[in-house]
DNA sequence: CGCCAGGGTAGAC
DNA sequence: GTCTACCATGGC
């Protein structure tokens, strides 16, 4: 057992971090403190003034560079989108410490991710959380247990009946074990599409195969876990804030308004996305109802 | 009880 | 190409 500092040396703010949505895996355990589940580390965290501090059974500071994407300067992105755009560059001043995770379990992030449709945030969360307990294995931290993942191996090996017993609701356990098929026997292999040479369009091709994944969940896919920050997710929160602040783009749907997103917003039109969508669900969360 | 919530798909025109 | 019904489930 391991307790840790991870200095930042950017800005940088955990709770804002986690109040995105991108991962499920994550939930308040009281006192600042946050559980999340990462490659199968179970691990409970806190912002502090520098960073964060952690706790788990072994050294992630490798792991949660990359999935906070440490790596690269979110200052110069910021700056990269409000030149390209001032109703973006206002929006970073509202959100500056909103950030794009880079999920290290593709696979699970795929999975949350078919289970998104039409669902809300929690219960995209719990469906995620069930079907991990059901069949990944536990794994402990200071009292508290909770589950890995499970593989696609382990999925199939239980059976589609057994994943419908979850009740995950349209056909979801269909799609799952489709997906789990064609990444066992190598018709996907996210880790390739995650590579640099493989141009985002190309993932999302690749993605769109699989039953039950359209348009928006591929986008998900290819910019939570396949580091495609071009990936441009339109969902009813965006397409929402799009219709409000962007008239000009009236008219234009699916992939035509992928497409003006990325012209306009670049290579990070990733960043873009999701501080349009954390803004207008805060703006829903103020005002309920309003359109 | 009726409504809605991070979509996708097949079938109809 | 665009429109529609349907797909399930839980919470209010």
């Amino acid at each position: 057992m391991v307790t840790r500092q991870l200095r930042i040396n950017q800005q940088f703010d955990l709770d804002a971090v986690l109040d995105g949505t991108q991962d499920f895996r994550w939930h308040p355990l009281g006192s600042g403190w946050h559980s999340g589940v990462l490659r199968g580390n179970l691990i409970h965290a806190r912002k502090m003034a520098v960073g964060i501090e952690y706790r788990a059974s072994r050294d992630l500071d490798y792991l949660l560079k990359g999935y906070f994407r440490l790596d690269e300067n979110i200052e110069d992105i910021h700056a990269d989108l409000s030149y390209r755009c001032g109703t973006v560059a206002q929006l970073v001043k509202r959100h500056p410490y909103l950030r794009v995770l880079r999920q290290p379990d593709r696979w699970e992030c795929m999975v949350a991710y078919i289970c998104s449709a039409t669902a809300k945030i929690e219960d995209i969360a719990a469906k995620v959380e069930r079907i991990a307990d059901e069949f990944g294995c536990a794994i402990r931290l200071d009292g508290e247990q909770r589950s890995t993942f499970p593989s696609p191996a382990s999925l199939l090996d239980a059976g589609e009946d057994r994943l419908a017993d979850l009740r995950l609701g349209l056909k979801r356990h269909e799609k799952i074990i489709d997906a789990a098929e064609r990444i066992q026997d190598g018709r996907l292999n996210l880790e390739e599409l995650a590579r640099p040479e493989v141009c985002y369009a190309e993932a999302k091709r690749r993605l769109m195969v699989c039953k039950g994944i359209g348009e928006k969940i591929a986008d998900c896919i290819a910019l939570f876990a396949l580091d495609k920050t071009e990936a441009f997710p339109v969902d009813t929160w965006v397409e929402r804030a799009m219709a409000k602040r962007f008239p000009c783009a009236e008219g234009l749907v699916g992939e035509e308004l992928v497409i003006w997103a990325q012209d306009r917003f670049g290579k990070y039109a990733g960043y873009a996305n999701q501080l349009l969508f954390q803004e207008e669900r805060e703006i829903s969360k103020e005002l309920p109802g309003g359109a």
